[in-house]
DNA sequence: CTGTTAGCGCATTCAA
DNA sequence: TTGAATGCGCTAACAG
């Protein structure tokens, strides 16, 4: 079936009309007489015409098209960002392009470079890449629009914040009397992990009865599995893992060791990804609004895409979500 | 930042060539003499030139971009299902386009004729819609690949066997003294839920002393949870849930009514989501390999779009996860 | 209101 | 081996 496409040139003879009338009918132009157009329509429609995209593309200069860059198509917030952002982009006639990193901070850069080219603006979730590197990345991508880190001035932002919902995680679990926590890091920098360090340093410094020991950990579920003899062995009460990947890791091991949560050791995450709410215990998180981080991430780019002027920066604040997997510190 | 990208005539003046001895240099035609061509490949790389993807797209019928429409970008199957396909794709250099239907039958087919025009090919999961649309829309959109249903003869199919692996799941049940089972279907028509049928039939009709009875449920979480009251008046000893978030959605509503999984109920999920390890009880369940059906698939399309020879559909016999949910029959 | 012309940026004939 | 033309399919000036 050789995908044989009718183009403009065979519309314009078929109605006989030069290929501009055609063009400015497609495009609703309504410097054309109604009967022509009409019968322009007619024609179109009885040839299944529909204009070249890429032919568009290319003499328009803009491709109808934006690119999401994530680092792990296998995380469940990058997934919500990317169902966000497809979802909203569709509703404006907008394609989504995506390419996942795979964690490779080295390839963030060209990926995003490339992937420009076929698109009219990137939508960046890249929370590792170095913040001079993101700094000298954002002009050759421009519109860019960055997900969950400061960027710099002109590039609109949208970010949940991170600092201010461990802020009220570390406030339940004091309230809850626990006095020694454990903070299960990620194991490399990243924008949302420098906000953790510093809502762990204010807390710390606002409460000298507080302990925070931080412990290595990693991103995933094997992470946290991995650190659970370092956790017991820190003497800590209470758990905030970096995120509820490493707490459900915690939690499996934790309960096939025979530990009850949250009698023995309460255990927060961070998230709240769809299965969270279906751990044994349920856990407690904050909930990152990342599906609608990837909705806000679109409509500041359509701003850019429209008006070219920068939007403000947006910034979500995730709400506590307190289910069973806190409780009481015991004495 | 007005993106001044430099382009193919800058650096033919700048090197002092024609353009299409830039051209030649830069896709390695080696018809060039090495001198020149070191020159220009000096100059390219001075002023940052790489050929605009728009314009080559146009003059070379290609766009090294692959289309994947899935119905729902929510769901952990076509996640995994978007993700093979995107890291098989990245090796070969291709980009991809995803499309959410958001589970809008209609929408499938308009999407999928719109996104083949800017890509090559499209990798298709349209559980739902019409076999003999799905006839119609194939031609129109070759070269296609389709996840998880029968396409039609040359069209490449990358399938999980359902029946099969249903199959497994029901023998497992009967080997556990199960004689009453109910089964909790999807709402609507599906392949999948076609081939499930079948199994079931089949074992039923093998074995006069096991009866399944079939409830329509849904095929996400709350619809398990809705389908509690049917199940128990069903008098079933044994659940087979449409999918693993609907044996989630029945688990946790089991859970808070105190009654016991699997002592007083077995409960069986299909899909082996990556949390289905870690519900409680763990879910025994039939393992689907979304994410290697995308890698497939995206094999299949590399085929295609070299050789234009079909290649054979594959199918994948989905592995049985025997976990907590399931035990024997109480008396 | 309509048609003619000139590119968009590149790959590729065809001559030289 | 290289350069000059042609066209991929379309939109937008520019005339008429």
């Amino acid at each position: 079936m050789p995908q044989h496409r009718v183009k403009i040139t065979e519309v314009a003879r078929e109605a006989g009309v030069s290929l501009s009338t055609v063009s400015r009918v497609m495009n609703g132009n309504p410097t054309v007489d109604p009967t022509l157009a009409e019968r322009v329509r007619e024609v179109a429609a009885r040839l299944g015409y529909t204009a070249n995209p890429l032919a568009r593309s290319l003499v328009l200069g803009r491709t109808q098209t934006v690119s999401v860059v994530v680092p792990d198509l296998a995380n469940p917030t990058f997934q919500a960002v990317l169902r966000g952002v497809s979802h909203a982009a569709a509703q404006d006639g907008y394609h989504v392009l995506v390419s996942d990193t795979e964690e490779q901070v080295g390839a963030e850069r060209d990926i995003a470079v490339t992937t420009r080219r076929r698109t009219d603006g990137v939508i960046l979730c890249a929370p590792r890449l170095a913040q001079h590197e993101l700094s000298e990345l954002l002009p050759a991508i421009a519109p860019a629009v960055v997900i969950n880190r400061p960027a710099q001035p002109g590039i609109p932002t949208v970010a949940a914040d991170y600092a201010a919902a461990l802020g009220e995680l570390i406030a339940h679990l004091r309230g809850l009397g626990h006095r020694r926590l454990a903070y299960l890091s990620g194991r490399v920098a990243s924008a949302s992990g420098d906000a953790r360090r510093h809502a762990i340093a204010q807390a710390t410094a606002h409460d000298r009865t507080l302990e925070i020991v931080e412990i290595p950990a990693g991103v995933d579920f094997d992470s946290g599995a991995a650190a659970t003899d370092a956790v017991l062995g820190s003497d800590a009460t209470g758990v905030l893992a970096f995120n509820d990947l490493v707490a459900m890791g915690l939690l499996s091991q934790l309960s096939a060791r025979g530990i009850r949560v949250p009698e023995q050791l309460s255990v927060a995450g961070f998230d709240d990804i769809p299965f969270a709410a279906f751990t044994t215990p349920p856990l407690t998180t904050a909930a990152v609004p990342a599906a609608q981080l990837g909705r806000q991430a679109w409509a500041a780019m359509r701003a850019l895409l429209a008006d070219a002027e920068p939007t403000a920066s947006e910034i979500l604040t995730p709400a506590l979500v307190v289910r069973e997997s806190t409780g009481p510190v015991s004495v």
